[in-house]
DNA sequence: TGTATAAATGAACAGCGTTCAGTAACTTTG
DNA sequence: CAAAGTTACTGAACGCTGTTCATTTATACA
């Protein structure tokens, strides 16, 4: 019979509404701010059903986490037609510092808060990080190869690479660029990353 | 009469004794435990105490920010005999990760936190982040000077070598760095600094 | 329709930052 | 020296937080 089945789906459907409004919630007033009791109010359930489908905030912040993931791989998807390999890592510099501006809490989520990865539900090599660490180092080593960027490891490049967005993104985010004006702080951002590509970059240009 | 004089004085006492205290906690158990009631117990005052010498809690992290920012400076300092500034650069990164590594807490303080931005007393170009990044601009002006360095603006330069390694430290500290095995880990830190110094420079070495 | 099962509730717990009426200690005055 | 005035400190209380669990409600099966 299909009650099972109906009962599994209305299961994952709940469970799913509660994602929903947690990323709701947490997107307008932010990690400290999102209480279970916000976002059981949100979809209209007590508090205490949450834990039915969640074991703590942790395990609701990594599936956030997750789906943030999702978005700026969206956003990196359209890079993969960049035929210039320099050009294609200087635009993914850009696509991410814009995706952290854009979206600050999702963000957060993916590279600065400590509760999602606080998860039981986070596995040891951090898949999510993994993959788009990965996608990294290709496009680098497609650099590499064209002969057109810095012969030094992939890795050791592409983390000096994403750490250095990382950096101006976690700072800008966290409130550090205080001594700059607010004005010129998206030129200086940006100059900051193609400097780095420059810094990489070796042959034309 | 010296009895104002000596209730003056115990005023600061005990404000220095909380901060102390706060600091030894907030060292000790991170943010998020280092609790108002637990810096009391620790001082053997009430909690209501505290609150007769700090506005709140971020006014107290403001303090310990402010200390911290003390102690990286005495880091950096003796880092101003070396002669080669490309090489005293170099020794800055390392230095400064070493301190994130070494203490955690301070770096997060500093850099990551956002409560201690939130505190009345931060004033409006945040001075001790701003001393810190003017002392790494002459830096690289000196380099510069030297014709050893990257001749873009100054303040881009230092820019992207601090946002790399906050980048390096942050993600480090907030577990971000899990695709990496353990071990690999300082390697690849240490390596990063390096690349970056390497991109930046030109001419003999 | 009655019983078994599953799902949802919301009061309760311990802990948080913060406040403030009340108490204790100390200083000044008569 | 005692009384009055001032300052310092306390700790219970408020409204939050994440989380638990006995109780209630809704659904499924016999």
């Amino acid at each position: 019979m299909g009650i099972a089945e109906r009962k599994e789906r209305e299961k994952v459907e709940l469970r799913e509404h509660i994602l929903q409004g947690a990323m709701d919630v947490f997107t307008e007033v932010g990690y400290e701010q999102a209480t279970i009791r916000k976002i059981a109010q949100r979809i209209e359930y007590s508090p205490g059903t949450i834990y039915l489908y969640f074991t703590d905030k942790d395990a609701i912040l990594f599936e956030l986490h997750k789906r943030a993931f999702g978005e700026l791989e969206g956003a990196f998807a359209p890079l993969l037609t960049i035929d210039d390999p320099v050009e294609r890592i200087r635009q993914m510099g850009h696509t991410y510092i814009r995706f952290a501006l854009d979206k600050p809490m999702l963000y957060e989520l993916m590279f600065i808060l400590q509760a999602p990865m606080k998860a039981e539900e986070v596995c040891d090599d951090w898949e999510e990080g993994h993959r788009s660490f990965l996608f990294l180092v290709e496009a680098v080593k497609q650099a590499q190869q064209a002969n057109r960027f810095s012969q030094a490891s992939p890795e050791v490049i592409a983390l000096s690479f994403w750490s250095s967005v990382h950096g101006l993104a976690a700072l800008y985010l966290r409130d550090r660029f205080k001594m700059f004006a607010e004005e010129e702080v998206p030129q200086l951002i940006a100059g900051s990353i193609d400097a780095m590509i420059h810094c990489f970059s070796r042959g034309a240009d």
